[in-house]
RNA sequence: AGGCGCGUAGCUCAGGGGGAGAGCGCUACCUUGACACGGUAGAAGUCGGCGGUUCAAAACCGCCCGCGCCUACCA
């Protein structure tokens, strides 16, 4: 047998085994398998990200499921990949050519798209092998990208088939605008944050009558030079008269409609009365629709003031603001209208403004020309699937908020003005007439224009939202859209591939992409494969540090997975983490937590080194060997419930009741109690007969169990799992590997409800004796020269007696008397009494009386409050005519447990009162 | 403003109509032949508040308070 180290060492071993794993190619999935399947798409981590708790919390929960289901002879599939993230990377590689005194428009678009991939092919898989790190068990060789060639295929099937059934179009509208990145944003990538900023109020001249003035609020005053009415609402009678007449717009030679518009107007904010900006406000805009105003755009792309649109504004002011920040612009305009005596007011004012979610810089409503999905179409049976129960949300308290979301939901801005990323497959002929012919969009690229044939076609410079392509994942991955040709072995394998492994199983997630991701996805998979791309959603909780506050870089309170698993092992990591993850509720990391779970490993790995210890030389292992002994036929009904349970919970997805489950049943079972136990067996030295056969068969036992413990826990713990497994005797023909062998089953045979009840009275008279030496000071190590228990009953007695040998060697007894007749001991001794037996020990010190009566006077008053209020509920007869026979008899019998030790407590009182 | 979630031991959190639980921390004792990353014993809770349903409520319902998140509005 080999001997292990005092302490389990995480550094020595998790390298080797992934390793070795992976070399048997135990992490691939299986074309020929006639096994069910089980799949799982990886959510693609950014190829810029490092990894952090999140992943780490994401990858430890998928890598807990792929490896259960894999241990129950599932063909599994977890596919791994990586997402281009557009904005981010070209964001990345910006920076880095900034810092080289170059730029992206100096390089020019072919130049830069190679840059990027050069960084991609340095950095891009940084993160990745963080995850291996971690355990994960993905299959590798099956690895994608959201740019590879077989994904940017789909895409552009993709794009192409909602192009010609109407549901792509491209126009002219309002979007978000990022002036940092210089590109669209869809409005879900817009964060917003409350701000502390101004209210200004400012007097509108109405045209032709004299010195009247309407007052209009706004925060944004630079934008006034872009309005291009003033709103009312039509009941409002305060305004009747208005309705109709003119606005001189101040600072510039404007004259703009006052016109009426109930959806816009609030009549109890402010005045009553709204300046309109078609250009530069989302609500405007709308209105502006409404009323068939046109839209002015005062800014440029980098938000700065452009004075293309502004040739009727004072040149006094085009010339102080030309050019300007948003933020400049608003001083000077500020100015002018306090010199001019337009401003009247200025008040604080919270409210809350558009952020980048990429780089936090302020969006701007922007007018521009974009490419947009018809949702509408797409998102009902998106709806109807959730609602219909064929995708589950887990916990189910997510379905509301994706149905809520789906309902409202807004067409889906898809182009970005940047370089990298999928470009779109549009292209424009410029000898034909651009504004009446129709963009040229398919498949393969085009080499001339096929209305004119002319060969000046030039493709549409956007990209596509990478979402566009993280929505096709679940099937792009797998090979579609798979070429139709049979006598191509790939296209073969991409069918397969499909059939055998989508729809996937579950998807785990964090609620945070549900809708830039799982929404998509499922709107995707319905469109494209005409089924749901996955069965349940797993949403997990975010992590944030010990004081719940969300970790940030910027807060510095980033809690590095990867030192984390340095300091403790990953697989103290994993399993706090699994441990945390109840349903509902954000995991508070801290590092003691971590610690603890780093414990549990080491005290699992001297439980197998203590076993490993006592395998007698030439001790063979017996198949099926009957088992007689009650601590072994215990540990076993006892590990079977564990298993049953884990099973359960892990079916359930409730990570954190099998992981407490299996730490509850290895420590406090297994290791307190079964191990103590066993311990006047094993010591049996190498003498024939009766002895051995109980030692070989404690033995045997011990080390089936902790095979067992080890295969339980392998999901959450694979490499300590895994290097225990490679020291533990196994029965002839197991598996070599923890990880390939099969995941314990519930035998409900197994169970025995008598052992259990009689296990627990010896652990109950234990327990008391520990609580007598501890009461009475007397050290542990001090033997006990005389204890005479008393059993309740002829039950406990019997059970009692076959296991003096043990409760004398638990509790360090010299002489231990058993029986119902015994008589209580002469002199000085402490007594414990419990529903199993009264437990008196014979103490040769002092006695401290007073002490010793607090003890007893505190537990009789527990005992006598419950006990009241089961008389109570007893002698209530409404309780007795209503409630179910089993509670009234539980009750009964309480009572009875209850007085008898009332009684003998209360009789050992009045002895102490003497 | 609306929606959702949460409020249980000092801290972090399970539980859930019929005897208040775990981990960490804390206190005392103990370096005993698996483990001090350990053992044994212990202290510690009006289960946020108020009402209601019920024989029985920490749990179910309603209202309120506090915290968090999301969506919308914010001229």
């Amino acid at each position: 047998m080999p001997t292990l180290r005092k302490t389990y060492q995480p550094q020595d071993v998790e390298k080797k085994w992934y390793q070795i794993w992976e070399d048997r190619g135990y992490f691939q999935a299986n074309l020929e398998s006639p096994s069910p399947s089980f799949s799982i798409v990886i959510p693609p981590p950014n190829i810029t990200g490092a990894l952090h708790m999140g992943h780490a919390l994401n990858s430890t929960i998928q890598d807990i499921l792929v490896r259960w289901f894999r241990m129950r002879g599932f063909n599994v599939l977890w596919l791994p990949g990586t997402d281009h993230a557009g904005i981010a990377t070209q964001n990345v590689v910006e920076r880095q050519l900034f810092k080289e005194g170059t730029s992206r428009e100096k390089l020019g678009r072919e130049a830069f798209v190679k840059r990027v991939w050069e960084w991609k092919a340095k950095y891009g898989e940084t993160i990745l092998n963080q995850l291996r790190s971690l355990g994960v068990s993905c299959d590798w060789s099956r690895l994608r990208f959201t740019l590879d060639e077989g994904l940017s295929k789909a895409v552009r099937e993709v794009f192409v088939r909602l192009y010609e059934d109407g549901l792509i179009y491209r126009g002219t509208r309002l979007i978000h605008w990022c002036p940092r990145c210089l590109t669209a944003l869809a409005d879900i990538e817009v964060e917003h944050e409350e701000t502390n900023g101004s209210l200004y109020s400012i007097r509108y001249p109405i045209d032709g009558s004299g010195d009247h003035v309407l007052i209009i609020a706004t925060t944004r005053p630079e934008t006034m030079l872009g309005d291009t009415a003033v709103g009312v609402h039509p009941e409002d009678t305060r305004y009747f008269h208005l309705v109709g007449k003119s606005i001189r717009l101040p600072l510039t030679g404007r004259t703009i409609p006052i016109v009426t518009d109930s959806i816009l107007v609030d009549r109890t904010f402010g005045t009553g009365a709204v300046k309109i900006t078609p250009g530069h406000d989302f609500n405007d805009y709308e209105a502006g629709l409404r009323n068939h105003l046109n839209e002015i755009s005062i800014l440029d792309k980098h938000a700065r003031v452009d004075p293309t649109q502004l040739s009727d504004v004072d040149d006094e002011v085009l010339r102080s603001v030309q050019g300007k920040s948003v933020v400049e612009a608003r001083k000077q305009i500020l100015a002018f209208l306090d010199e001019r005596g337009f401003l009247i007011n200025t008040e604080a004012h919270k409210h809350s403004i558009g952020k980048c979610y990429r780089c936090r810089t302020i969006v701007e409503p922007f007018l521009s020309p974009q490419w947009y999905v018809k949702i509408q179409p797409l998102a009902e049976p998106a709806i109807r699937a959730v609602e219909s129960g064929d995708i589950r949300f887990v916990p189910k308290g997510w379905e509301n908020n994706y149905l809520a979301w789906m309902r409202d939901i807004k067409d889906w801005c898809i182009s970005r003005q940047i370089w990298w990323g999928h470009q779109i497959p549009a292209w424009y002929c410029e000898d034909c007439d651009l504004a009446h012919v129709a963009p040229i969009i398919q498949r393969s690229d085009p080499e001339c224009c096929p209305k004119c044939a002319g060969f000046n076609i030039l493709q549409d410079p956007d990209v596509l939202d990478t979402w566009f392509s993280s929505a096709l994942w679940p099937f792009s991955t797998l090979g579609w859209p798979a070429e139709h040709q049979h006598n191509s072995g790939c296209a073969g394998e991409a069918e397969q591939m499909l059939q055998i492994f989508y729809p996937t199983t579950v998807l785990v997630t964090g609620f945070d992409i549900l809708f830039f991701w799982i929404a998509r996805m499922i709107m995707m998979g319905l469109r494209f494969q005409n089924a749901i791309p996955f069965h349940d959603v797993y949403v997990h909780a975010l992590v944030r540090d010990a004081e719940g506050q969300k970790m940030s870089k910027s807060k510095g309170n980033i809690i590095d997975p990867l030192s984390v698993m340095g300091e403790y092992g990953t697989d103290a990591l994993r399993f706090t983490l699994a441990a945390m993850a109840s349903p509902g509720r954000d995991i508070k990391l801290a590092s003691e937590r971590i610690e603890g779970y780093r414990n549990f490993a080491n005290k699992l790995w001297n439980a197998t080194r203590f076993a490993l210890d006592n395998v007698p030389d030439g001790f063979a292992y017996v198949e099926s060997a009957k088992i007689d002994s009650q601590i072994n036929l215990w540990i076993v009904s006892r590990l079977h419930r564990c298993i049953g349970d884990v099973n359960t919970s892990l079916g359930a997805y409730r990570f954190d009741e099998a992981a407490n489950r299996l730490y509850q049943f290895v420590w406090h079972e297994f290791c307190d109690w079964y191990i103590e136990f066993s311990k006047p067996d094993l010591k049996q030295q190498g003498s024939a007969g009766e002895s051995e056969v109980r030692r070989n068969e404690t033995v045997q036992t011990m080390l089936d169990v902790l095979q067992c413990i080890v295969r339980l826990l392998h999901p959450f713990m694979p490499f300590l799992t895994e290097e225990l497994w490679s020291t533990l005797q196994h029965q002839p023909g197991e598996a070599e590997h923890v990880m390939v062998s099969a995941y314990p089953l519930q035998d409900e045979s197994k169970a025995d409800m008598d052992v259990e009840t009689a296990m627990s009275a010896v652990i109950d008279v234990i327990s008391s004796i520990r609580v007598l030496r501890s009461t009475y000071g007397v050290p542990p190590r001090k033997v006990l020269p005389d204890v005479v228990a008393i059993p309740a009953n002829e039950e406990s007695q019997a059970v009692l007696l076959s296991h003096t040998a043990r409760i004398q060697e638990m509790g360090r007894i010299d002489s231990l008397q058993i029986g119902t007749s015994l008589a209580k001991p002469q002199g000085k001794y402490g007594s414990q009494v419990t529903k199993v037996a009264d437990v008196y020990i014979l103490l040769d010190g002092l006695v401290d009386f007073t002490k010793e009566r607090i003890r007893l006077e505190k537990r009789l008053a527990v005992l006598r409050a419950d006990l009241d209020r089961a008389e109570k509920k007893l002698s209530n007869a409404v309780f007795t005519a209503n409630a179910p026979v089993a509670v009234v008899q539980k009750e009964q019998a309480k009572q009875h447990e209850l007085r008898a030790e009332c009684d003998k407590i209360s009789l050992e009182l009045s002895r102490l009162q003497d």
